[in-house]
DNA sequence: CTTTTGTAGTTAGCCTCCTAACCATCCTCC
DNA sequence: GGAGGATGGTTAGGAGGCTAACTACAAAAG
């Protein structure tokens, strides 16, 4: 994680201390916001390491996860209508699906690409489209790899409980939504509530 | 923030669906981890969105933070003996405070150092030592910059009232004690555990 | 006093992320 | 059906992470 943040947390004294000096500084949200961020660093450093113990990045291993979606592949084997979009396939709906930049997603494919786990197809019908598609190669890795991660992720959360978890879950969400409601500009805001019969979606 | 994340969280009944393929695979561990790195990831960009405006990074904020902490100051002025440690002031002991290698803290120092932020002087005791100094710039844009970004923090956490935050912390406080534990290797956890009275701490 | 070991800071090279710009292609609308 | 705008993918250049290796110095071992 490409983030630097404190090791050690300040204590909730020397918040209340800075409080005094700054009449904007609230202890109680800084703490937790500090331990949001400083967790989450040290959970993911973690899972990354635990990645490159088995030779890829977070971001690549994210794409081949949002390619893979095995009980998707089952629902789509079932239906076998093609059209319920068995997850993202083109890069642009990757890039969308993992919030990163097209050109970001461009670089990932193509390290992919270059080490046989990915393929680039083009689009029968829009010359400008391209198809990402796993490899045997890839599936082989992925099914390899999963079961060590889903340990991971368990091990890492062991410590709360099952209704512990649930709260966990709940207040992030809170915090989620309303930091989702603050990023959106103003101007798309405004442009969203003025005329939302206009939109094209 | 350097990570790729799946921009919508996948529903529960999903995760249920993917445990009955993976029984590796525990929906509320992962669940619960999802939200963790997703929620942090907004915040987190949030934020630095926000620094960005003011021209500064992260890293590189957090640089200046630690070398800034006022209310330290005062004390350090107060006890006036120079010993209990104002602060990190050396580029490897601002590594070790932020988490990042002593290379990247190099990085950051120079790009501060050419933004006239900082200035590096040699330790008159150890010559193979730096100290890094805040510079009169720094110190105003700090004064400056601290009430924004204070309130973005206290306006992030504001849907949780101080129980939720409270609770949150705590959550998060045990998620980041049993990451820390993993995380150290093996042969370190068995030196502190054999050996702590020969250990140079 | 010399040698070895350890430490502080830097450098070099790589990766992943970003933005801004670029083509090629499709679509819309006159 | 042709011009202008929108969209998909790539490229170029920059920033901030990392590891590994290097230099200079200090401290410990002999």
């Amino acid at each position: 994680m490409p983030l630097l943040l404190l090791k050690d947390l300040p204590r909730y004294e020397c918040l209340l201390e800075g409080a005094k000096e700054f009449p904007d500084l609230d202890p109680s949200a800084c703490e937790a916001f500090l331990h949001l961020l400083r967790t989450s660093d040290e959970v993911f450093s973690l899972v990354e390491k635990d990645l490159a113990v088995h030779g890829i990045s977070h971001g690549r291993f994210g794409v081949l996860m949002l390619l893979w979606n095995p009980a998707q592949r089952r629902i789509d084997a079932a239906h076998a209508d093609g059209d319920c979009s068995s997850g993202p396939r083109t890069p642009a709906e990757l890039a969308d699906a993992a919030g990163v930049t097209r050109a970001t997603m461009t670089g990932l494919i193509d390290t992919l690409e270059r080490d046989g786990l990915v393929r680039r197809e083009p689009d029968p019908t829009d010359r400008r489209m391209m198809s990402v598609l796993l490899t045997e190669k890839a599936e082989r890795f992925l099914v390899g790899i999963s079961p060590a991660h889903f340990k991971l992720m368990t091990r890492i959360m062991a410590p709360l409980s099952e209704s512990e978890r649930k709260t966990l879950v709940r207040l992030l969400t809170k915090v989620l939504e309303n930091a989702s409601e603050i990023a959106v500009p103003a101007t798309e805001a405004a442009r969203a509530r003025l005329s939302p019969a206009e939109s094209p979606y």
